[in-house]
DNA sequence: CTGAAAGCGCTTACAG
DNA sequence: CTGAAAGCGCTTACAG
C-alpha cells in the first residue's frame, strides 16, 4: 500500500526510462487471475484451465514477465544457482567445461557459480558446506579430481544437495555420474604407438591421487597387450601431470644408454616437457622419439611438431552433465553419460627408424 | 506457527543428523532482543548498545548463523551476487581473472556469478540487462573487450548496476576503472630492442577493435622513439590476437627479401604463431629473429627458446576491481587502480647478428 | 480447476 | 538505543 502499483503506464515518465520490474501481482491482475494461477502457469502445473493458461502465457510474454529468483528461491527453499565445484590446474580444461555446464544450463533460469577450490587446505569440507547451505544452491557440478572425494560427496549428500560427478569410472549411481572412459584413451595410445612398430615404449603417468593416472596407464598398458607387447617397469615413470615433471621424467628416459622410441605422457602438459629435454638431449621428434599426449589441449596442435594427443570433449562433457543434474526420472533415460576419447593424430609420432638398437 | 521452532536440541535426533539452519528469529530469542536488533548487529549499525551488540555477536558466532543470503536479498531488493561479463578468448586470461575477482569477494559473503558472452551475437545486449535484472546483481566486473563496450556500460547504468571496468585507459570515473597501462608495456618492448641494437624492428598488432591493440603498438613506437628509431610501415601488420594470424603475419615479415630482426607481437598466442613459421622458413631464434610477447601467458616459458613477453598481473588486477566495486568513498580512498606491465627477458631476445643487411 | 491465507527469512519505514 | 508492523515477491498447504 506504501507503494503504488507499478503497472499503470502513466507514470512512467516519473525517473526517466527507468521501467520497474512487473511483479506476480501485476501479471495476475492483468490476467484477472489470482497469484495463485500465475504461479502455477509459472511452474507449469497441469491444474490450469487451457483457456486460462494460454491467456496469462500471453500477457507474461508481452510483458516480458520474468519471476524474482530470489523470491522464488525464499518460497521454494532452494536457489537457483548451481555451483561448479573444482581443483583442476588446467585453465583451458577449466573454462570449457564451464562453457560447457553453461550451454546446459542455458534456458534454465540457472546461474553458475563457479568455487575453485583446495582439497588439501584445512577449512576446505566446512568452507564447500557453508557455501552450499548458505546459497542453498540447486546442485553441484564436480570435475575430477574433487568428484574422486567421498568426504565432499558424502556432505553434499548429508546437506541434501543434489550433485553431478564426472570421472573417468563409475563412482556413483548412472544419473549422478558423467563418466568419461579415459581407460579407453590410453588404450588407442598403446595401440596406436604398436602399430606404428615401436617396442621399447614408455610412459609417464600422473599422480596417483587422480583416478585418470590409473585409468589413462591402465588402458595403455591394456593397447600394448593387445598387440603383444608389455610396459617395462623401468619404462613405466610417475609424474605429476606438471610441465616440470614431464622434464623431469623425460630426462630420466631419454638419458639412458637404451632409451625407449615412443614415449605416451599422462597429459599434455607433461609432453611439452618431454618435448623441450628431448630438444635438449638432441633427439627429434618424430625422428629419435615417438610422442603422444593426452587431453588433446590447444597446446598440442601450436606444439612443434603438433602433438599427437588423445582427445576428451570436455565441454560436452559439460554440458550433459547440467542436464544430467535436472534431468527428471520420468521423462525417461537420462542423456548420455558415457563418453569415448579418440586420438587425434598429428606429427609427434612416426614408426621407429631403426628396428630395435642392436 | 505450523512448523516448531527448530532450535530446541531436544529433538535433534529426528533425521538423523541434519540440522536446519538457524533464523534470525532463533538468534533473537537466544539473545533476548528483537529480531531488529540482529538485523542491526549483521547490518553493522551504529545505533546497537556494545554490550548487546556482543552478546548478539557471541550467539551468532557460536551457533555459526549465517543470514540467508536470498531472504536479505529480497528485502534490500538486492542480491549477493557479483556477475563477470567477458568476453576474452584467452582462457589463462580468464581463469586468472576470475580467481583474482575470487579473492577480492573473499569474506564479504558475495558470490562470483560468471558469463561469457558474445560481443556479436543479435541478443547480446538484451541478454545482459535480462541477466542483470533478473539476478538484482550487487556488481559486475568486466575485463576487456566488453569493458570497452559503451553501449554495455549504458545499459548497466541505466538498470542502476555498479560496475568496474578493467581496461588498458581510463574510460570512466577512477571507481569504475581499473587501468593498466598497456602503453608502458610496448614501451618496454620497444626499449628492449633498440637497446639489443636492433634497428630493423617489425610489429604484428591486435584486430582494431581492441583497444589494447592500438595502446600496446602506440607504446612500442614510443619506445623505439626513445632511442631513435621509428616502425616502418611495411613492417607495421595487423593481426587478429590468434595464432593464424600470427603465422599469417610472421611469413609475410620473414618471406621478405630484407626481412627484420626482430619483432614484437601484441600478444603471446601470435608469438606462437611466428615461431611455427621462423621454424618453417629456417630462421633461428633468436639467432636470426628475436621475438617479444605480451601477456606473459605460461606457454611463454614454455616455449623453445622461452618467450620475452610483457608480463601483466592478470589476477592481481582481478582482485582489484573487486575491492573497487565495494569500495565505500567514506573510507578513503580507493585502492590501487593502476598497474603497470613488465618485461619478462627469456631466451627469444638477443643483439642482431649481422649489422644491417648491406 | 481456482483462490485466500500464511509463510519463506530477512529489512524498511515508523514509532518510541 | 530498541521493537512491532508491514513488506520484499514468490510458494506451500488448505479449502472449495
Amino acid at each position: 500500500m506504501k507503494q503504488k502499483s507499478k503497472l499503470t503506464g502513466t507514470d512512467d515518465q516519473t525517473g526517466g526510462d527507468f521501467k520497474p520490474r512487473l511483479t506476480i501481482n501485476d501479471i495476475a491482475r492483468m490476467a484477472e487471475v489470482s497469484k495463485k494461477t500465475v504461479s502455477r502457469v509459472i511452474n507449469k502445473s497441469r491444474f490450469v484451465k487451457e483457456e486460462t493458461r494460454l491467456r496469462v502465457e500471453a500477457i507474461i510474454s508481452e510483458h516480458d514477465y520474468e519471476p524474482d529468483p530470489q523470491a522464488r528461491g525464499l518460497a521454494f527453499r532452494r536457489s537457483f544457482l548451481v555451483g561448479m565445484i573444482y581443483d583442476n590446474p588446467n585453465p583451458q580444461y577449466v573454462v570449457n567445461m564451464q562453457q560447457g555446464v553453461l550451454d546446459g544450463l542455458a534456458g534454465t533460469g540457472m546461474e553458475l557459480v563457479i568455487r575453485p577450490c583446495d582439497r588439501k587446505s584445512p577449512g576446505y569440507l566446512d568452507d564447500l558446506r557453508g557455501f552450499v547451505e548458505r546459497q542453498k544452491l540447486s546442485g553441484v557440478i564436480m570435475p575430477p579430481s574433487v568428484s574422486e572425494d567421498e568426504a565432499l560427496v558424502a556432505m553434499l549428500r548429508r546437506v541434501d544437495c543434489p550433485y553431478v560427478r564426472i570421472a573417468s569410472i563409475g563412482l556413483d549411481k548412472p544419473d549422478r555420474m558423467v563418466i568419461t572412459h579415459d581407460r579407453k584413451g590410453g588404450e588407442q595410445a598403446g595401440k596406436h604407438l604398436a602399430e606404428l612398430g615401436h617396442t621399447r615404449i614408455a610412459h609417464i603417468s600422473g599422480p596417483a591421487s587422480f583416478l585418470s593416472s590409473h585409468e589413462r596407464r591402465g588402458g595403455f598398458i591394456d593397447g600394448l597387450a593387445s598387440h603383444g607387447l608389455t610396459l617395462a617397469p623401468e619404462f613405466s615413470l610417475q609424474g605429476e601431470y606438471t610441465y616440470a615433471s614431464g622434464m623431469t621424467c623425460g630426462r630420466l628416459l631419454l638419458d639412458r644408454v637404451d632409451p625407449p622410441t615412443a614415449i605416451f605422457t599422462g597429459n599434455d602438459e607433461m609432453a611439452t616437457g618431454v618435448y623441450n629435454i628431448a630438444r635438449e638431449l638432441g633427439f627429434s621428434i618424430p625422428g629419435d622419439i615417438s610422442v603422444v599426449g593426452f587431453d588433446d589441449s590447444p597446446v598440442a596442435e601450436r606444439m612443434w611438431p603438433p602433438l599427437t594427443s588423445v582427445r576428451l570433449p570436455i565441454r560436452e562433457m559439460g554440458r550433459v552433465a547440467a542436464l544430467t543434474l535436472f534431468h527428471d526420472p520420468l521423462d525417461g533415460d537420462p542423456p548420455a553419460h558415457a563418453f569415448a576419447p579418440h586420438l587425434i593424430q598429428r606429427h609427434s609420432t612416426a614408426p621407429p627408424v631403426k628396428i630395435g638398437p642392436s
